[in-house]
DNA sequence: GTTAGCATGTAAACAGTTACATGATTGT
DNA sequence: ACAATCATGTAACTGTTTACATGCTAAC
């Protein structure tokens, strides 16, 4: 199953008609309706929605707006429907992870305090905000399966954040305990 | 905070020399030391340790092996601690997060049955199999940073665990109720 | 004798980011 | 005036993967 601007792309479409603009947004959204995947820049997206619409995946069409510039709305076809079903029924590979904050972490002992107290606040508010935006979500209105992941999400950041809550004091007691010299340079 | 190549290779030579062939396999094992890494290829790894002993980083040197070819293992200079130390000193980035697997269970209603069900078998058995590999390490031997660390691993793939064997029955009774009709061919 | 694991390395191809270019509108 | 948001797109660059090339040892 590959995980790129393409599948990004129709998945989101298969949603919801979007410009390219707005898919970007909902790709950064952290109320989690795609935050399984990851962010992409203008650069990677505009140019996959010109090859998906060049292969009958995706139609666009121009919207005029007030007030705002005119945008170019996708809607997938049956093509890219049934091309998207097909990509992702297969056996998943397993998740990918990647955390700044828990390589900072390991290495506490050997960083000022400072940058840990940092480190562990901005992360707690990042944590509430997401969070709080999953709890907003009318899980009702979903099918049985986003109401899965939406869940999963939920769980996930909750449990995250509570274990930073209760162990957090660790980590700054420990922080800088095994502080190298600076003068080494 | 790069989260490259060169950082990961600093990060694993930070903790023990190693040579190429290792650290790609440290980087892949699932006792979760580097987990919070992405996997890097061979070809990514031997350029970035012969650019980061050109740039005086890490020092290499062959070792040989009996009824095995001789390698040549890395050792990191405190030019390439410290460098390291001050490159990730800095406020964290968010995690990055990819799953294909819950890509697929938000689309269970529109996919066959079997997939479901396969993807959910598939995906307990490596969950259980981390949470084993994490629970046969020594926390004690751990700096209480590396201790924050796994402890957290453990708790969340736990979650996932747990979250999966409760829920994964809805999961397999959404599968297929909303089957599109492949005639569309 | 053939597959698997150990070990290093290179070149082509690919995916994606960054920076640039443009331009309209809204709020301060 | 200036910054922010909306909106699209390109070109250069970077990082990483894939495939290839090599060769040795151990196990089946």
């Amino acid at each position: 199953m590959p995980m790129n601007v393409r599948t990004l792309c129709l998945a989101i479409l298969f949603e919801e008609p979007a410009s390219g603009y707005e898919i970007r947004k909902l790709s950064m959204d952290n109320t989690c309706k795609f935050s399984h995947f990851i962010d992409v820049s203008y650069g990677a997206i505009y140019p996959a929605l010109g090859k998906l619409e060049e292969e009958g995946l995706i139609a666009g069409h121009v919207v005029e707006q007030e007030n705002k510039p005119a945008k170019r709305v996708y809607e997938i076809t049956d093509k890219g429907r049934s091309e998207f079903l097909a990509s992702i029924a297969v056996v998943p590979e397993d998740d990918k992870f990647k955390s700044e904050f828990l390589l900072l972490a390991m290495h506490c002992d050997m960083l000022p305090r400072a940058v840990i107290r940092k480190a562990i606040e901005v992360r707690m508010a990042t944590l509430r905000a997401k969070v709080n935006s999953i709890e907003e979500c009318d899980l009702c209105a979903l099918t049985p399966g986003a109401r899965f992941v939406f869940a999963y999400g939920l769980l996930m950041n909750r449990a995250s954040l509570k274990y930073l809550e209760e162990n957090h004091q660790t980590l700054i007691d420990a922080a800088g305990t095994n502080l190298q010299a600076e003068a080494a340079e």
